[in-house]
DNA sequence: AAACATATGTCAACATGTTGTCTTATTCTA
DNA sequence: TAGAATAAGACAACATGTTGACATATGTTT
C-alpha cells in the first residue's frame, strides 16, 4: 500500500497548502479559505433564497458547531445575515448581504480566478476533468467511511429516550 | 473556471473528511491524522536517525510553531522524544520511542491499511497512479504560489537588521 | 395531546493551522 | 573576531476543525 500512503500524505499536504495559500490570496478582503467556501456556496443560484445552517454545514462537510463560529465572524464582518424561513420557523436562512455580494463578486473573484490559474498551471481541460473525477470518487468513499458508524446514527441530537 | 471552482471545493471537502475520518480511524490508539503523518515521516528509513524540527515542519508543510504543539503532545504521550544532534548542536532530533514504534507498527498500521482500502475502494492501480500524479502537480503549483512572496523571504527569523 | 423528530443555539475541551514577535544558542563567513 | 545566518523555544492572537452535552423551539405522527 505504498501508493495509498503517498496519495494520502499528498492529500494532507495539499490541504495544508490550500489553507495557507488560499487564505493568503483573499486576505486583503478579510476572508479566509473557509469563508470563501461559504460565500461560494451562498452565491450559487440554487441558494438564491439562502441556506439553512444545517444544510450549509452538510454542504461544506463541517460540523454545525464549527459553522456556527464561522457565521458569527462573517455576520460581524457584514458579509452575511440571518433571516427566518417562512415555511419552517425552526430554520434560519443564511443569506449574503449586499456588502458581502460586493466583496465576493468585485473584490474576491478576481483574486480567486488568478489563484485558480496559478494552482492549475499546466493542467489541460482533460487533466482538470480527471482530477475532479478522482476527488469525487475519493470523497464518495470517505463519506461512506464517515457514515459507517454503528452507534449514534450519524449526527447529534437526542432521538428520544435511549431505552435506559 | 467552473471546473477549477469545483476542483478546489472538492479538495476542501476532502481535507475536512480526511481530518475527520482519518482521526477516527486511529483514535483508539490516541492518535490523530496529523500525528499519524508525523509517525509516518519518522518511520521512514531515511529518518532512521531522527529529523530536525524545521526539517519535519518543511516535510509536513506546516509551520514550525504548529509542529511545536504537536511535538509537545506526542512527547507527553510517549510516542516520540528529542535528542541532540552530534554534528549540529543547534539542531534537536525528533525520534520515535520504542513505545511509539510499537503503537505505530503494531496497533495503528492495521487500522491505516484498512482505512486506505476503504478510501481507495474501486481505485485501480492506474487510478491511484493518476491520482497521485495530479496531487503532486497540484502541490507543486501551490508550493510555487507559496514561495511567490516578495517581502519577508519565505520564512521567519531576523535576517540581519532591515536597514531601518 | 403526547411523543418523537428536526433545526438551532450554546458552552466546553481539545487538536490543528496561521501569522507575528522576541530570545537564545550555535555555526558559518567575510 | 565580528557579523550574519540558522535552528529552536516561547508567547500571543486568531481562525478552523472535532466531539460531547444540554437547552429550546417548532414540526410531525400517532
Amino acid at each position: 500500500m505504498e501508493l495509498a500512503n503517498r496519495i494520502f500524505f499528498k492529500l494532507y499536504q495539499c490541504a495544508n497548502m490550500l489553507h495557507k495559500t488560499g487564505s493568503r490570496a483573499v486576505q486583503d478582503e478579510g476572508l479566509t479559505t473557509q469563508q470563501w467556501a461559504v460565500l461560494g456556496a451562498l452565491s450559487r443560484p440554487e441558494a438564491a433564497q439562502g441556506m439553512g445552517v444545517g444544510e450549509l454545514a452538510r454542504y461544506l462537510m463541517v460540523s454545525r458547531q464549527n459553522l456556527s463560529g464561522l457565521i458569527t465572524r462573517m455576520t460581524r464582518d457584514g458579509h452575511i445575515e440571518m433571516s427566518t424561513d417562512g415555511r419552517d420557523r425552526r430554520s434560519r436562512l443564511i443569506v449574503m448581504t449586499e456588502s458581502g455580494r460586493h466583496v465576493w463578486m468585485d473584490l474576491a473573484q478576481p483574486k480567486i480566478k488568478a489563484y485558480y490559474e496559478q494552482a492549475l498551471q499546466d493542467f489541460s481541460m482533460g487533466d482538470m476533468a480527471h482530477t475532479l473525477h478522482y476527488f469525487l470518487k475519493l470523497l464518495d468513499n470517505m463519506e461512506k467511511i464517515d457514515q459507517k458508524i454503528p452507534e449514534s446514527e450519524e449526527d447529534d441530537g437526542h432521538h428520544g429516550v435511549p431505552e435506559i
